[in-house]
DNA sequence: GTCTATATAGGGATAGAC
DNA sequence: GTCTATCCCTATATAGAC
């Protein structure tokens, strides 16, 4: 956990992950790494030796971490699924700022590259798996489960897709909202529409 | 309808839109481009003066007019909405080769490049709305027939993504059969898992 | 650890021969 | 209409001064 002059490998990997999040793979450049880090090109492959793909699979490892400990293992471990579950909701829409942010995974998942394609994989395949449990022990048959985890994992990731499409991040939330009320989670406010 | 050398317009698009989904709007080069449509840079410049925008705008314009003709219009004007909407989730089948080919519309929303927004919004707006409207002549109220069009219409990309972050196609199949089997249409074969 | 060259390759785009 | 040659720019990556 070393630092370099107080910036930490996971600020500047945070500042790495918007370059790839708003320019795709191809499109991060070098010169948009040092904008975004203030760091000159040398400083960067002295962080990242084998450069680009290094950053986008450090990047990658660090939004399952922190999916892994903020969603996941909630999703699993908390006694009251209906704790999990909600948690999974305002983690997931304040990680996507409400439908402002995309999700990194869902982007690289449309590439036809493969160097990234096991950690991807995995990250989608943990998501149901702990949703699923939740939903399990909520009550649901396992096939149903199942389903219906594959359901919202994709809902979500969709509602992503859709809400950039239109320019409107509330696509995203009104999403969510219809899934929380399926579950019969606490919705919140929810403004129905005309 | 002008051809070259037997190739029409339309078949140098189909290898052009290729190109753009495989490797992304950034990583679509001229290069790329001549080895899937077989032309030089300079046929390539003859054929799009303004160049790689050019291409990529006459690609959304031709996937926008597919949609129109095989989706969009059936959805508005079959008197059966129930034959609009068989035939949208046949389409779709069909054009993402059962979720083995990605939607570009999808794909270049996630970018943050402003260029096509107003091509792209147009088009989901399209086929929500469309949807919307054989769902209400099937008997849904106004806002749940809107609802309704903006989950499915956010699901299918959704399924899109899951099934390539996946690498397993029946993710798409199996969502749009979900889709189907709430609308009370044929849903062909469905192999329940486990 | 950070920077400024610098090397090499490939990008988009144009001109002009055929 | 198609190609090759060429231009200029930016890309990734490295070397070496500080």
């Amino acid at each position: 956990m070393t630092e370099s002059g107080g910036r930490s490998r996971t600020a500047i990997l945070q500042n790495i992950a918007e370059v790839f999040r708003q320019y795709g793979y191809e499109g991060a450049s070098l010169s948009r790494f040092t904008a975004a880090t203030g760091l000159g090109k040398g400083s960067l492959y002295n962080f990242f030796p084998e450069g680009k793909k290094q950053m986008a699979a450090e990047v990658l490892e660090h939004i399952q971490q922190w999916f892994d400990a903020e969603i996941f293992s909630p999703l699993e471990t908390e006694e009251d699924p209906k704790v999990g579950l909600t948690a999974m909701f305002e983690g997931t829409e304040q990680y996507f700022r409400s439908g402002q942010k995309i999700c990194l995974m869902g982007l690289l998942a449309l590439s036809v590259d493969t160097a990234f394609a096991v950690q991807i994989r995995n990250y989608f395949l943990r998501w149901q798996e702990s949703l699923s449990q939740a939903l399990q022990r909520q009550g649901c048959s396992k096939s149903n489960a199942v389903d219906l985890a594959e359901e919202i994992v994709s809902g979500i990731q969709g509602a992503l897709v859709l809400a950039h499409a239109r320019g409107e991040a509330d696509v995203f939330k009104r999403r969510l909202v219809s899934f929380k009320v399926r579950l019969d989670l606490p919705a919140g406010h929810y403004d129905e529409r005309q």
